[in-house]
DNA sequence: GGTCATTATTGACCCTGGTCATTTTCAGGA
DNA sequence: TCCTGAAAATGACCAGGGTCAATAATGACC
């Protein structure tokens, strides 16, 4: 985390006139003060008003960047994901076969979970905490593909990799053909969800989690039958 | 749920004096009082307040009996769970193999979280909450067993229960003796989970769920590889 | 019945996340 | 340079979860 989750925030339009420039930095100093003091004291601990008064803001400023206290997490997490993504580079590119190539992404995760173990914990949990809380609206039914980001969040992201990989191994001959490729996906998903999570409640070392991903990726590459 | 958790309340102490009889009453009263404003109007949408003035309790009261807002979804969970296994008997006692046994759990599973659902995905979603908040705390070590509950909530009693049917499934044939039954009790328990979860946010029907869960049940019996 | 330590109850109070009407800033035109 | 309408910033305000010092009820013992 650290340093990624630190630095960038992710409005990625050109910036044009001085206004918009302007709005860039606010969001970059708010969100950095934000981190810096989930970082130094804790997420909890932080109050939404300290947060503004080191960005130099007005507590309403915050909100209108950050509608919630947890989205700075939810940013956080796309940068988080999106860093490891660019690290490991196209899927296509990694060498071995689909196993493999999920032991090279849980290795990576494993790292970078670890780089700040806290953080990671609040990151995920608010993440669960937005799915959740999504079915709430009734399922707004907007033509318009303005809310870009909505289904892309969270766990999802970690699903379509898997599914992205899962689908170049069946092409190969890694996969049974007739494995559903989606409710893998959706299993392998969960299993590195679930055990991240237990991980950063319960302690234990990096070198556990990753024994733990392995035994269960090995389940479910092998089966449970005899 | 409702018939189920509308009702019993948890403490399990034989009633002595007066003074503890009351205690219970007034326990049951909040319990009831709250959960009934949850099924009415949503759990965010009741405050405190209100669960106090329905009980007849102050709102300090309430909070001596539930230290948290989320603990009544707490207390409503292991309910739920017991009154499950309570309808399902001991698993020794169930036909089939293993994989029958997980199927007849889901199943059993899926019914009764079709019975309230968003009072099941409140109280998944809490148990959560806690397992996570937990953390924070460092770890008290009370030699004392006082705390009994504090090790055996959410997610782990799926998972134990997950363990035992391994268990027996390998006393018999049905699974492969190399396996580790810990892993796969865990990843067991996080796939329904994961499952669950996402079946309440997401929607569908309850067949949809159990289909969801029969599908990745047999990837983890069969396994991935050719 | 009276005394007193223990336990349960209470509600005023605090804290903090989030809202919103008002004010300020600013670009672009006249 | 001045005007104007829109975008952004502001901070007083509110709601609701949770705390705690003060108070009331209880029952064991005399």
């Amino acid at each position: 985390m650290q340093a990624t989750s630190l630095s960038v925030p992710p409005p990625q339009g050109k910036p044009v006139g001085r206004r918009e420039r302007k709005k860039l930095e606010t969001h970059a100093r708010i969100y950095r003060a934000a981190m810096a003091l989930f970082v130094e004291k804790g997420f909890d601990a932080t109050t939404v008003d300290e947060i503004a008064q080191r960005a130099d803001v007005a507590k309403g400023t915050v909100f209108n960047y950050f509608p919630h206290k947890g989205s700075f997490l939810h940013t956080s997490y796309r940068i988080w994901f999106n860093g490891m993504m660019e690290e490991l580079g196209p899927v296509e590119s990694w060498p071995g076969d689909a196993k493999a190539r999920f032991q090279r992404v849980f290795h990576e995760l494993a790292d970078k979970s670890l780089q700040n173990r806290s953080l990671s914990r609040l990151i995920i949990f608010e993440n669960m905490r937005q799915a959740h809380q999504r079915m709430d609206r009734p399922a707004q039914g907007t033509g318009d593909g303005s809310e870009e980001d909505l289904n892309q969040e969270g766990i999802r992201l970690l699903e379509g990799l898997a599914l992205e990989i899962l689908r170049q191994g069946k092409s190969q001959v890694d996969i049974r053909s007739q494995v559903d490729e989606e409710h893998a996906a959706d299993l392998i998903a969960g299993m590195v969800f679930h055990t991240l999570v237990r991980w950063l409640v319960q302690g234990g070392s990096v070198h556990e989690m990753k024994a733990a991903l392995g035994t269960k990726l090995d389940i479910i590459f092998t089966g449970l039958s005899p």
